[in-house]
DNA sequence: CTAGTTGATACTTTAAAAATATTAAGGGGT
DNA sequence: ACCCCTTAATATTTTTAAAGTATCAACTAG
């Protein structure tokens, strides 16, 4: 049995007139009625009964022609679905994050990305910008959002923004009622808040290196293994912390944030994927970020 | 597209090898790489990757596999349903029955027939004989168990029973008392409890006939639809009734029952059906009172 | 009783699926 | 690094089967 039969016996069941049913075919009667009779044969059931001047349905040819309803359906179904996803416009991603991003960047981002391609399933995990690459080389995440530069040959990186530090400091703190940007060099004696290297060697080296070009190394009071757990610790008065400026959108009362002079070292984020990746979500996914996320980021100046 | 590239899809999605996939399928291996590649071209949509070196499904290919086999089991499923429809072991029975058989042949014949064909959905109705009749002939019901002789050319008649009549007396009555079959001709001053002609004429044309053969005929009192109704009109003392012996099996405190003396005229319980009935069902359901439901019966002597 | 339907049959043509033989491209082993 | 083996693809032929043509038998309606 093959498609054909059924889509012949949808045919004439609809027409119930085999010359009819072969013209809508666009083929001639004869075949037409070979076929059915082939089709009859290999289930060793009368779908019709022909009864000379009139052709009707039997019992189990009403019963098949709803099946074979539902099986043209769903063979409809299925290559439109494996179209879909071959174009990414359906399917999974499995998308990871830094903690930095979680409350501006990622939010726009998959706001914007879900109105365009409402039919794949987003699955986030929170991961460190190191947890990150390890999964994308495991590929058990299909992209990282995280802070580049970050090395390896089996990742491709597309940068989405770069912005400059910032110092966040107790609102107690000698400096925090200045209202110009600030050199580094003055907080060579304060105790900085850090995240540990392991989690993000890009982030960390870029604080080490502005206050090496200040003149000084920074004195570890406190390591945090998320930004957000460097800033409760500002707070608190432990010390204080260099960090990316997106950082300013959150907002709290014990905290003051200074704008740097002269800060060339730049915080960046980017998203990286596995070059053996062949999903087409992920690719749909990386031209979306090119296209739609960058230029967007470039012109609100984020 | 075809089944047939359904089916090769399937052999080469769980080989993931051409080779081997040819090999299950018995066929060469040029002809499914083409057919695959064929189907790709219908969908234009890569269902493997294929690295000269390895084969595997792509996400699309994944989704497609899952659905293919969602499809092929369709397919056979519809296949064997319409094989059992057109077996007669399954699909739906509309039956019509008497009253009279409502409380012993028909759970008799019920229980056994839907233990043989789980699959049938019978549909019930009760109506009297002459309802019976004309549903046959408009084709509302498929089967009537129903009182024989009925005349008709359209409809098969296949008898399942035949009983004597009994005499249903009230309690109070001067006759309640005898143990021994009595005369039809001791009834000849009783008020009958008869149904209407109109409802099922053997029935009625048989309690007129024994009353002719006893030297009277019957002096009508009242009028019931039913026998059930019958009964109820003798256990209030309005009269006496002729009822097929059958109905003893309905007991009642105001009640007693009479065998009749030289009783040859007898009750006749019938299974009719079109002629034109085309549905295997039916055809199914008749052999199996046939084979099944009379010579059980005649076994019981009932 | 005849003209005009209907679907089936017999036979031919055409298309396409399968087989055969061969090739190109990698990968693993020595 | 080279060779051999395996893999899937290509080119070509063979075979199968689907579609087409012509015709028939059966039945209906006028």
């Amino acid at each position: 049995m093959e498609l054909r039969h059924l889509k012949y016996f949808v045919a004439v069941a609809e027409e119930l007139h085999f010359g009819r049913a072969a013209q809508r075919l666009q083929m001639a009667q004869p075949p037409l009625s070979q076929q059915i009779k082939q089709l009859e044969a290999e289930l060793s059931v009368l779908l019709f009964s022909r009864t000379k001047q009139r052709v009707e349905l039997t019992k189990a040819g009403e019963a098949f022609l709803k099946r074979t309803y539902e099986i043209l359906n769903r063979v409809h179904l299925a290559c439109e679905e494996a179209k879909s996803i071959d174009r990414g416009e359906s399917g999974q991603l499995i998308l990871a994050f830094t903690g930095s991003i979680a409350f501006e960047l990622l939010p726009l981002l998959l706001r914007s990305y879900q109105e365009k391609y409402p039919n794949i399933n987003i699955v986030l995990r929170q991961m460190t910008t190191t947890e990150q690459m390890e999964a994308l080389h495991e590929s058990t995440i299909h992209v990282g959002l995280l802070n580049i530069p970050v090395e390896s040959a089996s990742v491709h990186v597309e940068m989405l923004r770069e912005e400059p530090f910032i110092a966040a400091l107790p609102k107690t703190h000698p400096l925090a009622s200045e209202t110009e940007p600030i050199d580094v060099s003055r907080l060579a004696n304060e105790h900085f808040i850090m995240t540990p290297r392991k989690a993000g060697q890009s982030y960390y080296d870029a604080v080490i290196s502005l206050c090496q070009h200040a003149g000084f190394s920074p004195k570890k009071t406190q390591e945090a293994q998320e930004l957000h757990t460097a800033l409760s610790f500002v707070a608190s008065g432990i010390g204080i912390s260099l960090l990316p400026s997106s950082i300013q959108f959150v907002k709290n009362d014990e905290i003051v944030y200074l704008q740097l002079k002269k800060s060339f070292t730049t915080c960046k984020v980017g998203a990286a994927w596995n070059k053996k990746e062949s999903s087409p979500v992920v690719h749909s996914f990386i031209s979306f970020l090119k296209e739609s996320i960058i230029p967007s980021l470039t012109e609100r100046g984020i």
